[in-house]
Order: structure tokens, then C-alpha cells, then sequence
DNA sequence: ATATAAATTTAGATTAGCCTAAAGTTATTT
DNA sequence: AAATAACTTTAGGCTAATCTAAATTTATAT
């Protein structure tokens, strides 16, 4: 009943979790196109979690699952080591932004509690990783973390970039090319809503980008 | 033909490898207890590596194995993973050298290359891990090591401790507390052959350590 | 040359996590 | 309320790595 968990539990518990921010239940196919396995897979790895003790999941058929206090707990220890080794491997060992996820996503699973323990120390027990998101603390409660969309802000607002959708790495690659990276600041010198386009002023630089709405929606700014 | 290996077999490989630097063909049995499973499974994965493609041993029955090319490299760069991770642990994260393995026995198998190409540059490519084992480079040659056993220093002879047996977490614990640790200069003040109980003294050190055979033929030394 | 001991292999099972194909359930239209 | 579409579950199989128990082979000792 208290065994370790498996590398395809945690990762399971992680898309829940991921897509519990989102939806309320997460649904069978839905964790099937996330996980990139087939609904039949889900739904037998959905009942092993339902049937663990403690249960790791609230399980109802044909309605999805949502974490347990239990899963839940195991979903914010995976996300803190997946976020903290993001950050080391960013910070530490020099890997670009959009290479740290694909590494962290096989060594979550891996490394001791020692080891999340010394890089928490190396880093300085840091709040975010390097796209911005929030790590969870040592007692696994979550640190604030920006909401507001950069294509939320009008012409003339200014902030400070906080946090960056992580998923598409062609995407990270091009904006640290552009120079928006986490705690750049910002200001908004024009927008069109004819074609949803962002103008914006980076601190410290010349030119001006212009950002359509697709990748606005995924930037998230502090005032 | 050319998939990734698991990390059962790159552990079958370096099971072999090792055993194959003392003992020529390494047996089933030695294997079998080597790795801390039946006999039986050591068959039925001997069959695999070797019916693999390339095979990865040459396997004959009843008298054990030998690695093939394939499977000498392949063993060679599990091992630059695992060595590199032990000076990693300790000489970045600051791991007390008897805790390097475990953690580095799992982590082998889970890093890239990039990460290994990162960690050996950080440390500055070296050629030793924590306990004196050489490291293979990149090309899997490996640098030469010390094959003086203390044990075989008599009264008045002195050296560099340049490697250290690592299998046993407790001796390495007792070591590093009398200061017998690599790159630290010995001088053997005594010996007796009764005992076979070597008298060291330690550079800088006031206190003469006496040390028995079991502990200084698990030692190695240059004049 | 036989018997016995030691080492090795074979055979049959088990567990985890995945798959495909078929069957069943729920939601949406007409 | 029936038909259709979308989603979910069941059933049966597969692979990798392990185990136990039985059979076989090799080595050693009378
Ligand atoms: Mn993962
Ligand atoms: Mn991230
Ligand atoms: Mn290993
Ligand atoms: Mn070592």
C-alpha cells in the first residue's frame, strides 16, 4: 500500500493535476491525448489509481477523475521536482530554455529526496522556474503566480513578463530570440484589434516586436 | 536492431564488464550474485544480449560470457555516466563520497548525453571519480589507474592513496573520517607482519593511523 | 566408472504498462 | 423518441524483467 510509485503513475498524476487547472474532471480521452496513449490505457490505469491505498484518485465512470488529497500530494512532489531540475539544468548546467523540459520529464522519477534537497540549495530554494512557473514549496503549498495575459494589456500599459507557456519549445526558442524572457520588462506601444497584434517596447532594446494574439495569450505579465 | 537499451541491460553490461576485469569469462552465478537476482534470470538475460543485434555478448553455455565490441562500448559509456555523476554528486552538490553510487546507479540510465556532455564540462572533463576509479573519455578509452595496493608498501615507503575500493558505503565512511581519502600523501611508519597491520602517517595529520590487510588491499597508492 | 555436489538451463508464472478491436454508455440532433 | 456521433469501458494480447521449481550438465571425489 505505501510502495513507490511508478514512473507512469507519477506521470499520470502530474496530467491530472495539469489538467484539473483547467476543466474540473479530468476526462478519459482528454488524459489519453496528453499522455499520448490510447483512452483503453487511461481508463485501466485510472482504476488502479482509484483502487490504490490510500486511493489516489476520485474515480467515476464515464465522468473523469479528480486527485485525491493523497494524489494530490504525490502531484505537487513530482511538479517540484520537475520544476527545480528545469530550473538547475537551466541555471546550473547552461541547457537553453527550451531544452530543460524533455530531460526533466525522465528525471523527475529518479532523484532522491536528497537530491531535490541539495539542487533547492545550489538554486537558492527559488519561487519559479525558468518559464515563469510557480514550484511548489517543501510542504508542497503553491506560490503565487501572475495571471494577467499579455493580450490583456491595452496600448500604454507596461509591465514585467512573468511567466511563459512552456509546451512549445519552437515558441520559447523564438521569444528568447525576440528577448522575452521571464522579469524583462515591458510596455505596450500600440495594438491593433484588427488583427489582435501586441507592439511592444523591451526594455533595453531598439526595436519594436510585434506579437500576434496566439502568442500574447500565452504570456503572462505583472504591472 | 538499434533501440535504446534498457536500463536492466546497460546494468547486465557493467555487471560484466566488471567482473570480466578480474575473472575472465564472467559465470552465471558470479553474475547472479553480482546483481542480486536469481541465476535462472541471469540465463534468460544472457540469451537476450547475446542473440541481440549486434549481439552484445559472446555467450557459451555453461561457461559464461565475455562483452563483445558492442558490448564493451556500450558498458564503457553506462560506466562514463556513472562516474561522472559520482564526482557530480560530490563535487558539485556536495554528496558525501559513500553516497554517490546509489543515487548515480539510477540516474545513469536516465540522462542524456547532453547532460553528460554538460556535467563533464562543468567539472572541467576529469579523469577520476570520487573514490580514484578513472573515468572513460569520450572516445571510451580509459585513463590509466594506480595498481600499488598500500598493502604491498612496507615500513618507510610512501605514496599518494589514489583510488579506493567503492563497494563498501561503511568503509568509505571510516576512511574519509581517518583522512584516507585520494590525492592525500602517506608515509608507512611501520608495518607487522603478524598482524599484517600497516602503521600510516598522514600528511598534516598528527595522529598515526593503523590500518589492517582487509582495509589496505581495498587501497591503491603511487610512489 | 559411479556417485554426489555444484552450477546452469528450462519451463511455467507473475507484474506493470501498454496495445487493438469490440461492446457499451452518454450526449446531441433531427 | 430514435438515430447518430462521441466517448468510455471491456476483453484479450504483447513485451520486459523478474521469480520458483524441476531438469540437465559439468566438475569432483570416491
Ligand atoms: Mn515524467
Ligand atoms: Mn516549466
Ligand atoms: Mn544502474
Ligand atoms: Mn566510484
Amino acid at each position: 500500500m505505501e510502495d513507490k510509485l511508478t514512473q507512469a503513475v507519477e506521470d499520470y498524476l502530474k496530467a491530472i493535476y495539469e489538467l484539473s487547472q483547467t476543466e474540473g474532471r479530468a476526462s478519459t480521452s482528454k488524459l489519453a491525448e496528453y499522455l499520448e496513449v490510447t483512452p483503453a490505457s487511461v481508463t485501466g490505469m485510472i482504476k488502479k489509481l482509484a483502487s490504490a491505498n490510500p486511493p489516489l484518485v476520485d474515480y467515476q465512470k464515464h465522468r473523469g477523475v479528480v486527485l485525491t488529497e493523497a494524489g494530490m500530494n504525490e502531484a505537487l512532489e513530482t511538479l517540484r521536482h520537475h520544476r527545480l531540475l528545469e530550473l538547475f539544468l537551466h541555471d546550473i548546467l547552461g541547457y537553453p530554455w527550451d531544452e530543460v523540459h524533455e530531460e526533466a520529464e525522465r528525471l523527475e522519477h529518479v532523484i532522491s529526496e536528497k537530491f531535490e534537497e541539495r539542487i533547492a540549495a545550489v538554486l537558492g530554494n527559488p519561487k519559479h522556474d525558468p518559464h515563469g512557473d510557480p514550484i511548489p514549496r517543501l510542504d508542497l503549498s503553491m506560490p503565487a503566480s501572475a495571471e494577467t495575459r499579455l493580450s490583456d494589456l491595452g496600448k500604454g500599459d507596461s509591465g514585467t513578463i512573468k511567466r511563459v507557456r512552456d509546451t512549445d519549445a519552437d515558441l520559447l526558442r523564438h521569444l528568447s530570440d525576440l528577448g522575452v524572457t521571464p522579469e524583462t520588462q515591458v510596455k505596450v506601444v500600440d495594438y491593433s484589434d484588427y488583427d489582435k497584434n501586441t507592439h511592444l517596447k523591451i526594455k533595453n532594446q531598439d526595436e519594436v516586436v510585434v506579437l500576434g494574439q496566439n502568442i500574447t495569450e500565452q504570456i503572462y505579465v505583472e504591472a
